[in-house]
DNA sequence: TTATTTGCTACTAATTTAGTAGCTATGCTT
DNA sequence: AAGCATAGCTACTAAATTAGTAGCAAATAA
């Protein structure tokens, strides 16, 4: 089982730096990161949970998701509630949170029909 | 040449509501997005510069990149110094500039050879 | 013991992205 | 005007990622 989770000092898929803005950006960039740290924001979500909430995100790939990231810190899997978001998890989340309103105010502004 | 720009109203790739949130989550999740963002932030970039910024990234997703994140409003082209990003791009951005800084924290925390 | 739930793995198909080449339009420069 | 350079792409194939579906193993509940 190949794990293409990445790390600090390395660099990220297509980053030649490894810096860690660059690692974050690299994997929130990757389908469902976003949408995870999102779905799990104020409430844990077990795996079929989380699931459904991502849309039917397919198992694979929301597995791989969620090994990267635990495996940055920012997700954890805990026994009896299944995953929700780590101290750093929630830390990053704060920078997200305004933008569903942000978002609101975006698309009225923008033409219709597109 | 299909058009597979994000709309508002539109479902976006994997969400059923079309909800302006999930448009943009989806949106950024796209590869280079975010980084594409990033690297205008403070400069207007031509094509090929932003390619470079971006580590090379083929200038096939790229263009099409910068296609959905014009008809998204959030970067312009402009006439003499290439890509930059427009007023509502410049408002997003205010919530990503913390971010490096984050980064830094996070990733000094997080546990090495990982 | 049997059934359910949870967290996956395995596999193939479809879509996305990478990588490379090169065309077109515009603006120099000579 | 002819040639060269630059910018913004398009076209194409290959590789990688993601989707979609099936189903298994461990833990829990009945």
């Amino acid at each position: 089982m190949p794990n293409d989770s990445l790390q600090i000092g390395k660099p990220a898929r297509g980053s030649r730096t490894g810096r860690p803005i660059m690692l974050l950006l690299d994997q929130l960039g990757r389908r469902w990161s976003l949408r995870i740290l999102w779905e799990l924001r104020d409430k844990a979500l077990n795996f079929r949970q989380l699931q459904q909430a991502c849309d039917g995100a397919s198992p694979s790939v929301l597995n791989t998701r969620l090994r990267e990231l635990r495996d940055l810190s920012l997700v954890q899997h805990t026994s009896g509630d299944g995953y929700e978001l780590s101290q750093h998890g929630r830390d990053l989340f704060q920078y997200f949170a305004p933008l569903s309103a942000w978002a609101e105010q975006w698309a009225r502004s923008l033409p219709p029909k597109e």
